[in-house]
DNA sequence: AGTATTACTGACCAGTTAGTCAGTAATATC
DNA sequence: GATATTACTGACTAACTGGTCAGTAATACT
């Protein structure tokens, strides 16, 4: 039986989206399978979106550019200690990205740039560099305040970064495979542990802070 | 003018097939695209390989697996400090592998496992498995020998790992891709930085080596 | 030179899919 | 109930691709 619902057509088509892009790619997608999960036909998804490419970006925005300005904001108005709030973003980013579909997206993305030259710009603008913005300047936060050494901000922000959204991608790739032999991490665990490491090399000795200089360390410069 | 010259068209279809596949990935590389680049024709490269796939999985044979034992015996007869070791593996994985198109392999595998079961299991053996025994054996002699702290081997490797990993992702997609206003990232640099951040968290701290007692870091557990 | 062997070719087949558009039926208006 | 509007449908087009195989020509052998 038809039905007409103008109103929740566009978000039911979204979320189509998501879940399939995330599971099979962009291009391995068809259009079809797409409007069929979202209860329609072929012909009315182009009814609502252009092509799928504009269908993909309308997915991307809705899924992450609202999350990013969020935790840009979380980010200026925080009050406590920087490592706090490394700790705070992270484990938000875990709960409301990595630990949802939308965090396939990176995976789509990653590997279909180049094959769609348009979606490398909009996800520069739209995602990448929003998000490096965020964590960069909670970085940068720590390196003011004197919390942490002055180290390459954006460098430091990369080596935050890459862990949790390398433990993404696995999750939606070789980790959402039936493999023998490959014991899983348990993301929260590793997340953690992670932290703790680079805390460990980035906040300062504390002799440091009490004024009594500075520990010599490894031998790296 | 035809040529017949079957000692070394197995090779040149390799490296045709590295180049492609890592550049616009498995699905999207036509197998006439991969002949051609090697100089032959279609018909040609189903002559010496079964199907895609098994053209894939040879290629990865020939750029990975090898490269992981020959890593795995330099841990196993190293001599120096742990902390070196690490570093060792990091640069070496850099130019053997990420700074060459083998790093790109990666990026093929993390996007397309789900559309092609049979190489989830294939990689997991071939690769994924071997690399991590590689860098877990190196983390665990540091911890043995009371280098490293008692931390979860397998996470620290994950740690150690995903920056780097990621960076190679980063360089086979959108680094690749003319984009505006990202400002790429110096991977030396960024390596280092990152090997220096974890050492902080990893090593011993100095009062605890010489017995005097743990002191205490940060709040994590 | 003539013959046998085989590396190589490319037209072809069967199967796929983004996007279109003429037509259908569910709602709104009178 | 009749008419107008429009959300929705799905067959269709045009273009593409993994893999095949009958045939071709380069080399080896006699």
């Amino acid at each position: 039986m038809r039905q007409r619902r103008k109103e929740t057509r566009p978000q039911e088509l979204l979320d189509a989206a998501l879940a399939l892009f995330v599971e099979k790619g962009f291009a391995a997608t068809r259009a079809e399978e797409v409007a069929q999960r979202a209860g329609v036909s072929k012909g009315t998804l182009y009814l609502y979106y252009a092509s799928k490419e504009e269908l993909f970006k309308a997915m991307v925005r809705q899924n992450l550019s609202s999350l990013i300005a969020e935790g840009q904001a979380k980010v200026d108005s925080f009050e406590g200690s920087s490592s706090e709030l490394l700790g705070l973003l992270m484990n938000t980013w875990w709960e409301r990205v990595g630990n949802t579909p939308a965090a396939g997206i990176h995976k789509v993305v990653l590997a279909e740039v180049r094959n769609f030259p348009d979606l490398a710009q909009f996800y520069a603008d739209e995602v990448t560099q929003p998000a490096d913005r965020l964590f960069s300047s909670a970085v940068q936060r720590g390196i003011t305040r004197g919390e942490f050494r002055p180290l390459p901000v954006h460098e430091v922000a990369h080596a935050l970064l890459a862990p949790m959204i390398f433990l993404a991608l696995h999750r939606h790739s070789l980790g959402a495979c039936p493999v023998q032999g490959c014991a899983d991490i348990d993301p929260v665990s590793a997340l953690r542990t992670h932290l703790r490491l680079l805390l460990g090399g980035l906040e300062m000795p504390a002799v440091a802070r009490l004024g009594r200089g500075v520990r010599k360390r490894s031998s790296a410069t």
